[in-house]
DNA sequence: CACAAAAGTCAACACTTGTACACAAAAAGC
DNA sequence: GCTTTTTGTGTACAAGTGTTGACTTTTGTG
């Protein structure tokens, strides 16, 4: 139970908040409308309190703040598809509760996924490369996950990307009906309904498939 | 061949043309990254050529600016639908043109689909929820036409609409390769292919259909 | 031609911005 | 306990920002 070298975690501790509170006041701000190249690092600062050239000693750059929280938005997504792999089980109710988790999950950590989706096409160049990167990668994983199922044993790589770049469109459609809509319940019943809809239009085309094309 | 009425057209001109010159101007400073409100009014009007006031003069506001390049960016894309209504005949290729043309045009209009794109999740609200009202619209269009096909005669609107918005977000995913990779030719082939399959899979899917949910 | 409206210019304002540098406090290491 | 990093403060500056008001020029109209 002690709290040993107390000191030593404090510093720490402090060191990892300011940094920290710098990541957490963007997205306040971004939350406040703002796209993130329209936000200024005084604005940042003046939001945690904190005088304007502190910020340099965490980040070297507005860039760098930006590229950090790409990957802490993708750690916030990664977590839920982990949990989404290990719990999902094949059958009848397997898209609808995926959707529902999906959803929820959405609006549990609404300013992450509202940093991805604003900044995926945003003004910084750095970012959206990042960005797209980070889905191209998803896309590929699920690919994978896709070929595990037995209609689809038989089919290319390239069919399965195919397949899972429908898919992630069409979820990224519901994260933006997810954040333009405040307030969660009664709404998101509908959107749950469409996306399950959507998906499982696009699972009943795969046995119909040839990929007569190229 | 007289130039009838020059001081006339000239002076029309001239005032059409710097209103226009300043929306382009801030197109063109968006295709150098930036988001819409990263750009700062000094900035445009220094691209025009033009004394910072002079923007006064055609808007009252960055806003207002915004939401005319909204409404030229839709136009834009409303062109295209209207020709590909008129020339597309159901067939064997019909899906296959319709995304050759999709493409060839965004590529022709980087710009005004780049601030669609960008500004779709961007920093200024107003913006957003024009283009969302926009593209709302579309989509049940979209699933007027859908409805007009054999297959689809007996779904329910809410349905029609499900598919649309399925179309629209694949086809928006498009947009977002086609914006990403500046050269055109070659990647087109290979973005073109993906899109024919996945609009295709979707309609694949159309026949097997059973509304079962909500 | 004269005159009013429209479009553009100029100078000025009160702020905000990014960043540099020297300094103070705190924490870590010896 | 003394020293060295690390983290945060304070001051300062040059440059950029939105908006004002009064002015000149251009243009359209009676």
């Amino acid at each position: 139970m002690g709290r040993p070298q107390k000191t030593h975690r404090a510093s720490k501790d402090r060191s990892l908040n300011t940094r920290q509170a710098l990541r957490e006041a963007a997205l306040e701000l971004m939350d406040r409308d703002n796209s993130f190249d329209g936000l200024s690092l005084r604005e940042i600062t003046r939001e945690v309190g904190v005088v304007p050239t502190t910020f340099y000693r965490h980040f070297s750059d507005m860039e760098s703040l930006g590229l950090e929280l790409v990957a802490e938005s993708f750690r916030t997504l990664r977590e839920l598809l982990k949990v989404a792999r290990q719990t999902a089980v094949p059958g009848e109710k397997m898209i609808r509760r995926s959707v529902e988790t999906f959803v929820t999950y959405v609006r549990a950590h609404r300013r992450h996924f509202q940093f991805l989706a604003r900044e995926r096409f945003g003004g910084v160049a750095a970012i959206r490369e990042e960005i797209r990167t980070e889905v191209r990668l998803l896309q590929s994983e699920l690919a994978t996950d896709l070929g595990r199922f037995p209609v689809l044993k038989t089919w290319s790589t390239e069919d399965l990307n195919m397949v899972s770049g429908l898919m992630i469109n069409a979820m990224i459609g519901i994260v933006e009906q997810v954040l333009s809509s405040r307030r969660r319940g009664q709404d998101d019943d509908e959107l749950i309904m469409i996306a399950e809809k959507q998906l499982r239009l696009i699972i009943l085309g795969v046995p119909q498939w040839r990929s007569q094309g190229d």
